[in-house]
DNA sequence: TCTGGGGTCCTAGGACCC
DNA sequence: TCTGGGGTCCTAGGACCC
């Protein structure tokens, strides 16, 4: 058999976030908004169990969030990717190597834990986690990935598990795969689900026993390997580096519809700039940038438009000024009067290392650029975002996102840090 | 009034080459 | 009747994830 993976998983961790510096928030029903305050996208046990789902439009469930007095939570990303820090601090004991997932899931490499009883193992390290952050977990335990993410799910999903699923026992893992609908594996999505469904394949456990080669028609190599790691093969590894990113994005909803060409240059002109500070944190330079803007889709009923330019940057940069001419080049050749525009975006591709980046013929000497980029982010970094900014993109940012009920900064802000009173 | 943001991977099809 | 057979590279779009 192969090495044992686990995959720990924090339990509603943005509320978990939020509860760990508002007492008020334990026991009661909340929520935590998506950027723009549009719906949910984090539910306490509580929330859920009134049936908010997630990604609910937040005004569609109005009446309920009234009548059963839900706690409603703008989204505070700086607190959630602090908190992770701490909780992978926390993991890191445990494991031999490990891959952070996603904000709120790792997976570990128990290769050459075996001779532990690693049911117990995974408990206290979920108590070493909740010790230090309060954030309780789930750990699912088994011999690839996709059946890790489905152990993971067992243990959040049945009390008898404790909190921790070890599914390298044979007769364990089948009684769960039959448990689970195909659509909960992770991997399968809504097309691909139905298309399963439509020959009787319903559960996890069909999935498993389906012919590989008719999987291969139905979702091509990825539906394969992922038979493959339900039978318990691995078709995927734990990545212990980060691989070098694709490509990058900066896109936003407005909280209100913009109807005219400077305001929209106003928002493209913050997401450029923010591009390229993303860029510059991370060592970068890219070589291609693509500028979207379009209505709401949503609204059927009103004028519809959606633009997208796509344009080449020779030499790669990262400088901020310079992706901002590329943008508004973009949205000046797409611009068309008359529409109530609900969102925008600027996006980058071809990322390579910055001293990595091929020189061009003639270039110019950037230097000065360079340390202007740099003041830029020294202010803003000390100062406080939008501090200094090109004055195209305007003072008033009256399309800004809504964020009505955002939580403190409580741990990366030092005048939002919670005070504690003697008496 | 009102529906997120940021990623990855795969596939099909066109352009181009020998 | 009948119009090569590979390759590579690029792009757009779909599907999926958290």
């Amino acid at each position: 058999m192969s090495a044992p993976v686990a995959l720990i998983d924090c339990n509603n961790y943005y509320v978990s976030c939020e509860r760990a510096f508002d007492a008020s928030l334990v026991g009661v029903p909340v929520i935590v908004l998506s950027n723009n305050d549009g719906c949910a996208i984090a539910r306490s046990g509580e929330a859920k169990a009134l049936g908010i789902k997630m990604g609910d439009p937040v005004h569609l469930i109005r009446d309920k969030i009234k009548a059963h007095g839900i706690r409603v939570l703008s989204s505070n990303y700086a607190l959630y990717g602090d908190m992770q820090r701490r909780v992978v601090a926390a993991i890191e004991p445990f494991a031999r190597d490990f891959e952070i997932y996603s904000i709120d899931e790792t997976f570990i490499d128990f290769a050459g834990f075996e001779h532990l009883d690693l049911a117990a193992h995974s408990r206290d390290m979920r108590e070493q986690v909740r010790q230090w952050t309060t954030i309780p977990t789930c750990v699912g335990i088994a011999p690839t990935k996709t059946l890790a993410k489905l152990a993971n799910a067992a243990a959040k999903k049945n009390q008898l598990f404790d909190g921790v699923a070890d599914l390298r026992d044979e007769g364990i893992r089948k009684w769960v795969l039959d448990q689970f609908e195909v659509g909960d594996v992770w991997g399968v999505g809504r097309a691909t689900a139905e298309k399963l469904a439509a020959l009787d394949i319903k559960t996890a456990g069909c999935l498993r026993d389906m012919a590989l080669k008719h999987a291969r028609g139905i979702g091509g190599v990825v539906l394969e390997r992922l038979i493959a790691e339900l039978r318990g093969v691995p078709a995927s590894a734990i990545e212990t580096v980060e691989p070098q990113r694709k490509g990058m994005a900066v896109t936003r909803s407005f909280g209100t519809p913009i109807t005219d060409l400077d305001m929209l240059m106003g928002a493209v002109t913050q997401y450029a700039m923010r591009a390229g500070e993303k860029l510059r944190q991370h060592g970068l330079v890219a070589g291609r940038l693509t500028v979207f803007f379009h209505t709401n889709r949503h609204k059927q009923d009103r004028p519809q438009y959606s633009a997208t330019r796509t344009l080449g940057m020779q030499p790669m940069t990262n400088d901020g000024l310079t992706l901002l001419a590329y943008a508004r080049r973009g949205v000046e050749s797409a611009w068309r009067n008359g529409y109530g525009i609900t969102k925008a975006g600027v996006m980058l591709e071809d990322l390579i290392d910055a001293d990595k980046r091929p020189l061009t013929l003639f270039e110019e000497n950037n230097e000065r650029r360079d340390r202007l980029m740099a003041a830029m982010d020294e202010v803003n970094n000390r100062f406080g975002k939008f501090k200094a900014v090109p004055a195209s993109q305007g003072f008033k940012r009256e399309w800004k996102a809504r964020s009505d009920s955002r939580s403190p900064n409580y741990t990366t802000r030092i005048a939002e840090v919670p005070s504690v009173k003697a008496r």
